[in-house]
DNA sequence: AGTGATGATGTTATCGGTAACATAAACTGG
DNA sequence: CCAGTTTATGTTACCGATAACATCATCACT
């Protein structure tokens, strides 16, 4: 590379202007692609950009202009799927309308989110975006007073610091249990980790205890192992559950569907057939659903298009466009076969669309 | 909030200064906790920046001082699990060193790499990290030239860029292969994504017929549905494998576990028992394997480990410490019951420290 | 040719901090 | 008690760009 430079300092705008004999301003308005510049000059300036490698600094470029491309976003864990396929959707968006993504884990620690969201709005972020509804004060507080276009998504409310999108989890809960209560189970026992880990299991957990409590089922007995949800710990969990119970369940409703799988190898362990002797059931939708001989009795989460959704809200505020403050999403349930099927004479069907009912 | 500001201007550095009664400078060192302020007066300062909600620009910082806490992660997916564990074993130390990811997927595009590259280098950040050992010369040529810190990370190479960990693919392929070879299988199939989408999976697919050219078997079929890695695809594919092949195959050697468990449903609707029908083997060390009935045959890649040790490199060559350039991890072979057991007369061990062995 | 509109280009101030140097204040020891 | 050092604080220049405004050339039209 014989680019007439001795240093191995980067190129800046001002080497470029020198070496094309213009302005600072004009080789700004080139890599912009504003306007008002010459198209000889334009492919002048170009050339000699590309010769010297010049990169424009962003670092820079964002002081000066106020503006950012920046999106910072926090999830709870990248080890549910979920929060992959949610990042999946909303990256394609964000990347097509120019925006870079800043991601870290909380690790379930409101403490960690908080300390992150400081961070974050150090950097003068376009936007952010928060995973469920529950955050401390201090960073809402913060992220108000910054003036940041903030995004809560997966989990739904009414009132957010600014845009949400996401499911009604006590819904979807309640729409599983009373779709199980309707096929005549009666003795439900739920499988999940550790309290205070997973608000949003525990809303659908409460929901599903709503719908066994309509039909007079008022304890619903919970077993929890680990703090993280996976097969392993849905495995242990149910093992707990078959060994523990006094009257054996008739039916567990899991976490999600990693542990839901971890429970089915659990019970088949055990000896039971599922679902003559026991049904299970779990949620998201996880992908494995596809290979299983008896797929898995599920709700089914729009996770990829709530990415996508959420994000362009986000940019769409960004921008200063008009957007929903709000937006409920349904969640399809799913009748596998590792529930009973359902009785010929009773007129049931599966509860769909969860979400279009709200609580409260 | 009565704090005295009318406006709703995040408070600069400039308004803490002058509440305080002090220069900016004072404000800057107690900020970043820098000596030679009197403990009088870094209380008194703290006291007003935080009444003020005051947050350093981090913009503005890192262009005055030449430095960045941003770390640019580039992965080609978060579907598969490996790279969140990945992530997440670098999560911990970088946040615990002070810097920030920023994260994007490049989908296994070259071209996307080699975008995302151009635009992360704008902003100066304090290292890039790359997924695999295959870059376009665009991208490598940028990063030398901007002097970033650079990590290649999963794949493995005495010549990276400017770091690297990984695994060696082609051994650890080449070791599933010889187990096999050593377990009597002769009748091997491969059993993978489109070509050209996964070049680390091509070269474990290189390394598996190399073992078995070894025992004399030259052509080792392929079967490859879709471009995802998912249960799915693999069921799939290994369908096709069931369907097609006129001498059925012993055993199936899958990209990755999660095809593996596809394939393995595919072979049990096919009627076929695993192991004494057909063995199946994969790639990884998923965590599904910890509830199976008959844990999979597969390789155990230490990813959490390697994640922290790349992070850990990448965060001494940042600093100015000594570093090594090049770590090539092991590979452990993990002989589960998808295969069938090892007779008894042979004196065969499985091979562990698949990397140890490097080729060429 | 004169005049206002339009487009191309340059100048100046500023974004919100930090580094390096300068200066004032406090301390030390003979 | 004063030079010599150490510690606390302030001043100045600059990081690499952009916004807003100023200037100049060009052009169409009367």
């Amino acid at each position: 590379m014989t680019d007439g430079r001795t240093d191995r300092r980067p190129a800046k705008i001002e080497d470029v202007a020198r070496e094309a004999g213009v302005s600072i301003m004009s080789v700004s308005r080139v890599m912009r692609g504003v306007e008002g510049v010459s198209a000889k000059r334009r492919t002048e300036i170009l050339a000699i950009a590309k010769r010297l490698g010049y990169a424009p600094n962003r670092v820079a470029g964002s002081l000066a202009a106020a503006n950012s491309t920046l999106i910072g976003v926090s999830v709870p864990t990248l080890f549910e799927a979920v929060f992959a396929e949610i990042f999946a959707g909303m990256r394609d968006i964000f990347s097509k309308a120019g925006f870079q993504t800043v991601m870290d884990t909380t690790e379930y620690q409101p403490d960690r989110e908080r300390r992150w969201v400081s961070r974050m709005v150090s950097w003068h972020p376009a936007g952010i975006i928060l995973s469920g509804i529950d955050h401390t004060n201090r960073a809402r507080r913060q992220l108000v007073d910054a003036g940041i276009p903030t995004l809560e998504i997966w989990d739904h409310t009414d009132d957010p610091i600014d845009l949400c999108v996401g499911v009604d989890h006590f819904a979807a809960g309640r729409a599983v249990g009373r779709h199980l209560v309707a096929l005549g189970y009666r003795r439900p026992a739920y499988v999940g980790i550790e309290c205070g880990w997973d608000r949003r299991a525990e809303a659908r957990f409460h929901g599903f205890c709503e719908a066994f409590s309509e039909k007079g089922v008022t304890r619903v007995p919970d077993f929890r192992a680990d703090r993280r949800a996976s097969f392993e710990s849905g495995r242990c969990a149910a093992e707990r559950a078959l060994g523990e119970l006094a009257d054996n369940p008739d039916v567990l409703y899991f976490l999600n569907d990693h542990m839901a799988f971890g429970g089915l190898m659990a019970c088949e362990a055990h000896g039971l057939d599922v679902p003559r002797d026991i049904g299970i059931a779990g949620f998201n939708g996880l992908n494995i659903n596809a290979v299983l001989k008896k797929p898995l009795t599920t709700s089914i989460t729009p996770r990829t298009l709530m990415g996508a959704t959420g994000a362009r809200m986000l940019v769409a505020k960004i921008l200063g466009a008009k957007t929903e403050r709000s937006i409920c999403m349904p969640v399809e349930l799913f009748a596998g076969e590792t529930t009973r099927p359902l009785r010929a004479s009773s007129g049931f069907r599966p509860v769909l669309d969860a979400g279009a009912n709200k609580r409260g």
